[in-house]
RNA sequence: GCCCCCAUCGUCUAGAGGCCUAGGACGCCGCCCUUUCAAGGCGGAGAUCACCGGUUCGAAUCCGGUUGGGGGUACCA
């Protein structure tokens, strides 16, 4: 049954997409997929100089990734743009906030500002001084006609203020109850429209909220104090006013709130690094919200039936990179053997084209080696430091080819007889079962330690102390590759000895 | 400075007056499994529920204050 209920994620394309924008997107996306409502995505792109395409790709590219989709606005269903409150963009909407805030004035709800900024720098450094909150004087509140008639004949621009009402405005969050601002404190009337006619985020924000019916206002808690300049906005324009409900942040480590400069924050970087959307989404849905119960691990579809606005958290949520990689380990697991291969191919391909692997393994190359690899993922880019070995050229390094336990002679002999015992394998069944029984009764018959000759070999082809199990190494080098190894390291070593 | 918000293990959280000698998960530490590394299983340490006062027969849960943290204070969004 469909709802009215409208929310929507507006993000301003002056910056690649953000985690708190798309935990943000997550959660509007979850209420309305919860309710039944309907998932509007707005461009805020008024702040011209810092707006680019390439951001505004990388937005929508990034939430569509994630698998949050939204019925209206730019990007729905491969379209340009599409929905019944186009256009989506702002800057193509510039004529009803044209229109709305001839309205205001009009009303004399708004009025010319003519102040320039020297004038409203000098204001400020004055309150300052006088350890007074910032506000607006108020200078150009009431201004005659002739002497705003002067101040256009000197040739100055206007910008357009608000007039802010005395008086307390409140309003019931759906997360943190009733929160009441005196408009004193909201530092006078505000810029709506700036000099040169663009206009102000406050303004824009209501302007379109209005415009599209959004009933539901959810966003995050950076937000609440800038509130009552909105309520006031939709009042003064005769508008219904939203229901609002102000997410907690997410934090840096260490409890600031979410900035680049201590945080990864770019979701395409998360994506780079080989986190599965399933675990993103997993994780920013549990970050401020909870099903109540003790899982832990949910997907998207689940989400959607589960996510309840009244069990979001109202403090702060620091971000857990540790926890994210739990989780995208836990993702890796549970995904389907094709979907797992087709998702790691990007990252071996781009090791490959960065020079970390010689070459790119094929498809069903990755296929085999699932078994192996799989639970030893924390993320897909991980892959190469699992298995690089098989892809790529090795120097045999003498140091690290003897085993804690034994001394340069006894890894000489060890390995020398492993290869004896390798080589004389029949190369049909060098399969891991056939592989492990001869190297034991040789261990078996040398009184040595099966841990310390394995990993003498395991140095020697892999050139890592720590691996997938080693049968299943040898079986995945090949035989040839795995004997000119041990013939290499055989050669290292006795060169050094 | 002023305004607003928040406050349970290091972290994410369960908890909506008696079920709490506070539960789960990440991380950490042991043990098991084991050729290394993981994964998995089992166990452990870890929170006088920020503090102080109330209300109540009874408070992590309600009220007030304090402290601490965060957010906001633009012709940014």
């Amino acid at each position: 049954m469909p709802s009215d209920i409208r929310v929507r994620i507006a993000p301003s394309p002056t910056g690649p997409l953000h985690i708190g924008t798309a935990r943000t997107a997550l959660f509007n996306y979850l209420f309305a997929r919860r309710v039944g409502g309907t998932f509007i995505l707005r461009l805020e792109d008024t702040d011209v100089a810092r707006s680019t395409a390439a951001f505004e790709r990388d937005i929508l590219d990034g939430l569509h990734w994630l698998g949050i989709t939204w019925d209206e606005g730019p990007g729905v269903a491969g379209l340009e743009e599409a929905g019944p409150y186009a256009p989506y963009r702002q800057m193509l909407r510039l004529d009803s906030y044209a229109a709305a805030a001839e309205r205001l004035l009009a009303d004399d709800a708004a009025y010319r500002c003519y102040c320039t900024a020297e004038e409203l720098d000098a204001d400020r450094r004055e309150r300052e001084a006088a350890k007074l909150p910032p506000a607006y004087s108020g200078r150009c509140a009431n201004l005659t006609p002739g002497e705003r008639a002067a101040r256009e004949a000197e040739g100055r621009t206007a910008a357009v203020r608000f007039r802010v009402r005395k008086g307390v405005v409140g309003w019931n969050d759906l997360v943190r109850d009733r929160v009441e601002i005196d408009t004193a404190n909201l530092g006078g009337d505000f810029v709506i429209v700036r000099g040169d006619g663009t206009p102000l985020y406050h303004f824009t924000v209501v302007v379109d909220d209005a415009a599209m019916q959004i009933s539901h206002v959810i966003r995050g808690e950076e937000h609440v104090s800038n509130t009552p300049k909105h309520i006031l906005l939709f009042e003064a324009l005769g508008y219904e006013v939203p229901v609002f409900a102000h997410l907690p942040l997410i934090l840096n480590p260490d409890g600031s709130k979410m900035s680049k400069r201590k945080s990864q924050t770019a979701v395409a970087d998360y994506i780079a690094q080989g986190f599965t959307r399933e675990a993103l989404v997993n994780y920013f849905a549990f970050l401020g919200w909870s099903p109540g119960t003790e899982e832990d691990v949910m997907d998207l579809a689940t989400l959607e039936q589960r996510f309840e606005l009244d069990k979001v958290q109202k403090g702060g949520a620091r971000f857990d990179r540790e926890r994210l990689e739990w989780l995208n380990g836990q993702w890796i697991r549970r995904l389907a053997d094709d979907d797992l291969v087709a998702r790691l191919l990007p990252f071996t391909e781009a090791a490959a084209a960065a020079g970390v692997i010689d070459r790119a393994p094929a498809e069903d190359e990755l296929t085999a080696l699932l078994p192996m690899v799989r639970e030893r993922l924390s993320t897909l880019a991980s892959i190469t430091d699992v298995v690089g070995f098989l892809w790529r050229g090795l120097t045999p390094d003498p140091a690290t080819l003897v085993p804690k336990r034994w001394d340069a002679a006894t890894a000489l002999t060890g390995l020398t007889a492993a290869r004896d015992v390798l080589a004389a394998h029949d190369p049909v069944t060098w399969e891991a079962d056939e592989l492990e029984p001869p190297l034991r009764a040789l261990v078996e018959a040398r009184g040595w330690k099966a841990g310390d000759l394995f990993m003498a070999v395991r140095m020697a082809v892999t050139g890592q102390a720590a691996t997938p199990p080693l049968f299943d190494v040898l079986v995945a080098l090949g035989r040839e590759r795995a004997l000119a190894r041990l013939d290499a390291a055989i050669a290292a070593l006795a060169a050094a000895a």
